[in-house]
DNA sequence: GTTTAATAGTTGCTATGGCAACTAAATATA
DNA sequence: TATATTTAGTTGCCATAGCAACTATTAAAC
């Protein structure tokens, strides 16, 4: 092989994202939120009655994925959806007491845990992956 | 809120991830071989005969993503199971005449992939961003 | 030698992720 | 106004990802 797995760049982002990842989801599990649900229920802490357009254009993902996890996030009892009444096409999330209650547990933790994978990571190297991987993302498109 | 979602550089790890394995995805489309089945066949390249267990130890991913992604490969026509006979719980790995033909093919894609997405990016930048991605790594575990 | 452990692989479940196709509703156009 | 188009959201499908629980087989312990 010209190319050892390992050397793509490619598969060591995917591979370190994945870890990080695990990690996320780990620390959540005792508030009954995954890692993805945790971003929208950040958006919403910031502030809530947005549409699922929105929370799909802020997050940058597929309007599906929003319905399912927002299906989720209703299911647990953080979320209420509310039909806009002046165009019934779009619903606005808002939290739910329970929902409002984990912001002050769960933003802590996430805040923690930044500084936990960026230690021993100086503020210019963290700026040159933060470039990088802006430029990549340039790059594939 | 403190810190914004783009802030999170394990936020802006993972989109940038789903990125470029958006790009792939597309590129090895017209192979019918998804990304993270490519890597098993990659490695089926180099060598055939693997047992499942190395394949989940070489990827570092889970034995049930390993059963599953070869399940849809045997499927494709891609690979053949073949029970270890000295050891009956294990199967080993071979490429049919069909999956050993598309290595010339999918080989000289992938390597030009990472031409493209490390192009504009310095072999200094890309050591700091392993080394960084590394340190994250260690950092969570 | 029989019981117990460990090992290899599979299946079920949940969570993500995106594309295609669909419904319902609003807007634009003829 | 009636039709066509656009928009918001949902559902179906497939591909990942990992945990728990399971079967079958082998190895270890007694």
């Amino acid at each position: 092989m010209n190319i050892s797995l390992k050397e793509y760049i490619s598969i060591f982002i995917h591979q370190t994202d994945l870890k990080i990842t695990s990690c996320v989801k780990e620390r959540l599990a005792r508030f009954n939120l995954a890692p993805e649900q945790n971003l929208i229920m950040m958006l919403l802490w910031e502030r809530d009655g947005r549409t699922q357009q929105e929370l799909s254009e802020q997050l940058e993902k597929d309007k599906t994925n929003i319905t399912r996890m927002l299906s989720s996030l209703e299911q647990k009892g953080f979320i209420k959806r509310i039909i806009e009444t002046c165009d019934r096409r779009s619903t606005r999330i808002f939290l739910t007491e329970e929902g409002k209650a984990l912001e002050c547990h769960v933003i802590p933790l996430t805040d923690e845990f930044h500084r936990i994978i960026t230690s021993g990571v100086t503020e210019e190297e963290l700026a040159i992956v933060r470039r990088v991987l802006s430029k990549m993302r340039e790059n594939v498109n």
